[in-house]
DNA sequence: CGCCAGGCAAAAG
DNA sequence: CTTTTGCATGGC
């Protein structure tokens, strides 16, 4: 394990309570597990600024920095924001909370899957997904077996039959409509990394199944396009309770990353918004 | 058992 | 164009 000195604080138990992600895990041990497209990192968090990792430096820089975000000085967006008394709160509530920059394909299954289901069922739906059509994988670390996200090709392939069999529901055809689209190519996302957020807004709805709110998780959680702002029930919960009905976000910069500590602020306090 | 879940597409008004 | 409705299944 190599030990990371950090610029900005990164807390991995409340990224990984913090919605928008589903697969990190607490083992348990002391050690935390990420999984970044084909890359795994074991991790041991000593505090906010410091935390060991089973990578070394070079995949760090090249790899783990840009999926924590960890360029980005999060507390001046919160100074530069319209900020309100709830913003500051939930900003000092949640620090340590990082946007996590992850594999566009994984984020499109995922939100596509999410909806009308609680975040431990999607956590469920997710690793039967994984255990059944992702790559198996052995890490060095004497962790065992890890599964990967699968591929496109793998849930193409998987059928109707075998997504509903994790749990997808009705939902299952709208994931093999895009896991066929993304595999054949129709869909590039790659590509679309390079359109605007207006483009790449349009372009994510034309995938049956994704409407406005799952197309906005996709353009913060995968595309790091930081004004993008999901709206969904907690979100209106907050905008009812504290901020009257009308919410100022949409205005701010990074309102992604600025609501994020909102939506986990309400996350952990569920009986002050659950109506 | 009943209720709700990080919504969406299709139908109806 | 705006509003209403049906939706599969797991967690609690």
């Amino acid at each position: 394990m190599k030990k990371i000195k950090l610029k900005y604080a990164l807390n991995l138990q409340k990224i990984m309570e913090s919605g928008q992600c589903f697969r990190p895990v607490n083992l348990k041990n002391g050690r935390y597990r990420f999984i970044n497209g084909n890359r795994i990192l074991y991790c041991r968090q000593e505090s906010d600024f410091d935390i060991f990792v089973s990578c070394g430096r070079e995949e760090w820089d090249d790899v783990w920095t840009s999926y924590f975000d960890l360029d980005n000085d999060y507390d001046a967006l919160c100074e530069a924001s319209e900020e309100t008394e709830f913003l500051k709160a939930a900003v000092e509530y949640g620090r340590g909370i990082r946007v996590l920059r992850q594999d566009p394909f994984e984020m499109l299954i995922s939100f596509i899957l999410s909806q009308r289901k609680s975040i431990p069922a999607i956590r469920t739906a997710i690793e039967k997904l994984c255990d059944r059509y992702g790559e198996a994988v052995e890490t060095s670390c004497e962790m065992g077996e890890v599964r990967l996200f699968p591929r496109p090709e793998a849930l193409e392939h998987a059928g109707t039959e075998g997504l509903l069999s994790c749990g997808l529901g009705y939902r299952a055809p709208y994931v093999r409509d895009a896991a066929e689209r993304v595999s054949h190519g129709t869909l590039s996302l790659r590509e679309a990394e390079f359109l605007d957020d207006s483009d790449l807004f349009q372009l994510l709805c034309t995938v049956h199944g994704v409407g406005e709110k799952v197309a906005c998780c996709v353009m913060l959680f995968a595309y790091g396009r930081y004004e993008s702002v999901p709206s969904d029930v907690w979100i209106q919960r907050i905008v009812e309770k504290k901020y009257a009905g009308e919410a100022p976000f949409s205005s701010w910069r990074g309102a992604g990353i600025l609501q994020q500590y909102l939506f986990y602020y309400a996350l952990k306090h569920k009986e002050e918004f659950v109506k």
